[in-house]
This record gives structure tokens, sequence and C-alpha cells, in this order.
DNA sequence: TATAGTTGTAACCTCTTTGATTACAACTAT
DNA sequence: ATAGTTGTAATCAAAGAGGTTACAACTATA
């Protein structure tokens, strides 16, 4: 299964929230119209943002900001907000191998380290990109 | 969204396959047996893994085998094998960003390279590691 | 203080994926 | 010829993703 739409989706809004940060008011709705993405939906992820500090919401009269700077957010603390992992493990295990088996009883505990070891190599990578970084390439972009 | 518990029963099924190779005839009703999975997801399985080259299935008579060294298939060979991903993408990005918006317009250009690195690092550690590898740790706790 | 624009959230919907299950034709060693 | 297997289709339930409508709660401001 792919990873889920909300967090190139999250990335996007955190950038969209600090670009036009001094010219607009920065609404779900203004951030709906970006990202072609139901403003109710927005609100789910600016909910998940803020929950992990990542952004602050004004309740009542509207707009987001980020509430650090961009360098000190990264893909990390993107993916961690919005992606829901069980027991944040990036793997599923099958839940009841057979214990009379000895390759049933035993295949648990021989592949969790090497399932954290890739899981690690993928957080590792996700930590070192921050929204500093995609801003500067828009930037260049533009 | 996790990866499918699909990819830590391929790497069971594997072991099982080679483990009791000289013993029994492994079919899919033994290999269900070990993974307490029903026989068909695992023929499924099976045939995943047999486009993919890893085994050997005897059509009529039954029983699976494992194609190749446990040292030559890795990690990454399975998880391809048996992980669908839409056009081979671990992120699944949002689908029309606002072509109008400067953010909307550029996000996808800025974030594939990024994305790419992230997949890049998961898959090079999924390569480093073989079925070879669970097979001498499980033989340890035998 | 009344209002208008927002946010937070619940409820409900559709689609897709996962995994289980039944059923059965096709295959092959014996 | 048979018995045990594989391959595969059809159907099912459960869960997750996103969309949508609706509305109470909130707050700046007129």
């Amino acid at each position: 299964m792919q990873i889920s739409s909300r967090f190139t989706l999250a990335v996007h809004i955190c950038i969209c929230i600090d670009t036009f940060k001094d010219e607009y008011k920065v609404t779900s709705d203004f951030l709906s119209g970006s990202t072609n993405v139901n403003p109710v939906i927005v609100r789910k992820i600016l909910g998940q943002l803020k929950s992990a500090g990542l952004v602050e919401i004004a309740r009542g009269s509207g707009g987001a900001s980020v509430a650090k700077p961009l360098r000190e957010i990264t893909f990390l603390d993107i993916y961690k907000a919005v992606e829901c992992l069980d027991k944040g493990e990036l793997f599923h295990f099958h839940e009841n191998p057979n214990k009379k088996c000895p390759v049933g009883r035993n295949i648990h505990s021989v592949l969790d380290d090497k399932l954290v070891r890739v899981q690690t190599a993928m957080e590792n990578e996700l930590s070192s990109i921050t929204l500093e970084d995609i801003k500067n390439d828009l930037n260049q972009k533009l």
C-alpha cells in the first residue's frame, strides 16, 4: 500500500501557509483552493499538524500560520503528524503464526530487528529534508 | 498506511519452504498451517513469488521450492514481488494541485526528487537483507 | 451586541484494498 | 482411474481514504 496523499498534502499546506502569510489570511478554504482538496479534509490535516506543534490555527477569526522556522520542520515531523501507523510500525505483521511450528514460533522475533532497520533508514532520510529545502527549491522555480 | 502483511507472510513462506524441503512436501495447505493464513491467500502469494522467479511450484503433484540460493534473494526482491505500488511509487501524491496557484503549479516537481530519495533509502536497506540472514538468525534460535 | 466568516466535528457516502472463504476445473504422480 | 494439488473466479466483511453536508462554537469587527 502506498503512503497516503495526506503526506504530500500536508507539505503543500505548510508551504502555502508560509508563502502567502503576508498577502492573505490562509484559511482552510484558501488551502482547499490551492490543493484541490476538500476544506474539511484540509481542516483535518491542519488539526493533526497543530497537535504536532507544527502550525497554529486561529479559531473564530480563522487563518493558519507555521509554528516554527521552516528549517526546524522535517519531513519526518510531518509524516509522523499525519500518517497513522498502527503502533508506529511501518510493516504490518501477519497476526498469528503457528506457535507449534519452529518457523512460525520464531519468525516474528527473527524479522523484527530487520524491519526496524528498514523503517529507520526511511525515517532517517525523511528527517534529513526540511521545509526550508522545499521553500528554496520552490523559490528557484518562481 | 502500513505495508501489508503480505510481505512478512512471503518471507515466512520462503523460509518455511527452505526449512522443510527435505522433510515434507511443502504445499499451500502446509504453509497455511505454519502461517495461519488461508491456503488460497498462500497460493496467491506463491504465484507472485513465482512470477518474480523466486520460487518454483509443482502443478498437479504439488509442493513449492525456492528457485535460487537464499543469499541471492533480498527483502527488496520479495517486497517488489508482493507489494502492489501504483507505478512503483511509495508516495501517493494528491491528484490535482491548482495550476493557477504558484505553489500548486510547482509542488509536484519540487517534491518529486525528495520522495525518490526517501524511497531509495528504504529500498537500499531492503536490498541489504537476504533470506540467508534470516535463515541464519532462525538457526541460532533453534 | 449582532453579524459574518471561520474552525472543529459528526454523520454519512463511495471506492479501494485486504484478507477469508467456497467452489471447481485443470493438472500430474502414483 | 484416482487422489491430492494448484490456479482462479466469485463473493464477502472489514478497514481506510477522501468527499460532502450540516451545524454548533468561536471571535474580530461593524
